[in-house]
DNA sequence: AGCTAAAAGCAAATAATTTGCATTAGTGGC
DNA sequence: GCCACTAATGCAAATTATTTGCTTTTAGCT
């Protein structure tokens, strides 16, 4: 069976226990500042005791990690808009928008404060994981659409470079990257710049 | 007079605390697991009272934050290797190798986890100080070459955003992105594009 | 030199974390 | 379905980190 490498025993108890600390935290960070939610404090509203949590995760900071990557999870498709670069744009723009605002700029910074990249590595799988589904569409049209890697490079890391260590992408800013990244698709049909491929995955 | 924002008082005996706590935090991250570094400890070996830290830096992620903040000061100017291309692939190698090295990795994540975005912006400011040189001496010898925004949007945040989430750049992927944003330069002496501009400062 | 207040030291009080042991409850064998 | 097995949790005591009121030191000023 193995259900999965995580979790060697999921059984009822330990998922009840793992939703319930999970929506505690999730409440609490919606409720009170940061600074003040503390591992005895989720214990008590979750209904579990301290040890428990400490156990499981570590530290706060881990949990918190783990909390944000569940978070990051994206629940729909993006959005059809008609071609393949009006659902970037689209997908894009809400991706800045939920990434840059206070609670998605937080829980950026919760994943990447733990050493381990594990949590990072399941955040980028995700938008990974979105893109390729609009770029599969506009393949499947016959758009020529640019490759993942182009993506991730001169769309993603851009915005979330800014929304890191500079200030919040505006529609204007995404725009001009999409128009760039789409403006060098099909250069040429045999061509140079080979080296910039490493997706790998 | 006003020495500068920070620091009210920051003649001898606080400047004296502050390097010995900085250089005791140093001494430690180097010597031991950063999962050991506390408080208590770094304040035994800075001879200071953990008091005096918790009033400071109020916890060990703004003490460690503030810490990496003051490493990533860059040292020295760009090497000049000739043109301002081999000058941007030099530096921005060499960027990449700091950054991504297990010390530097934990650095920029220990400024990305604090919440204000204080150190986030000098550490970017840095990144941004050194281009300008580059910049400056490539326009001064006639070539054309990318604006400061192109560098951090098209070089820089592709590097940044694959230590953060996914695995080291190598030297050849470094390679490619500057291939690509030296391509280009110049498409046309007045043009589009003026949407992507929102550097600042 | 003397005054003032910011910064540091000290120690007691509080809170978080760790840990050993007891208990509960999934999992698989029968 | 019952039983044995063991991972996961609960509990409480011990340890460690953090906060806080008060005192002492010392930089900055006149």
């Amino acid at each position: 069976m193995m259900v999965s490498k995580e979790n060697p025993r999921p059984g009822g108890r330990s998922a009840r226990v793992q939703a319930a600390v999970h929506q505690a935290v999730r409440e609490m960070l919606a409720r009170m500042e940061r600074a003040d939610v503390t591992i005895p404090l989720i214990a008590q509203r979750a209904n579990v005791t301290p040890s428990t949590i400490y156990r499981r995760w570590g530290d706060l900071q881990e949990l918190l990690a783990d909390v944000a990557a569940s978070r990051l999870q994206p629940e729909t498709e993006p959005l059809k808009t008609g071609s393949g670069r009006s659902d970037l744009q689209a997908w894009a723009e809400q991706y800045a928008d939920e990434m840059s605002s206070g609670a998605g700029r937080q829980m950026i910074r919760d994943i990447l404060a733990v050493s381990g990249t594990a949590n990072a590595e399941k955040c980028a799988g995700y938008t990974q994981q979105q893109l390729r589904v609009i770029i599969a569409r506009a393949e499947e049209q016959g758009e020529a659409f640019p490759t993942l890697t182009e993506l991730m490079d001169f769309v993603i890391s851009p915005i979330m470079y800014r929304i890191l260590f500079d200030q919040v992408p505006n529609s204007d800013y995404i725009h001009g990257l999409i128009s760039r990244v789409m403006s060098k698709v099909r250069p040429s049909p045999e061509t140079t710049e080979t080296t910039v491929g490493v997706s790998g995955a």
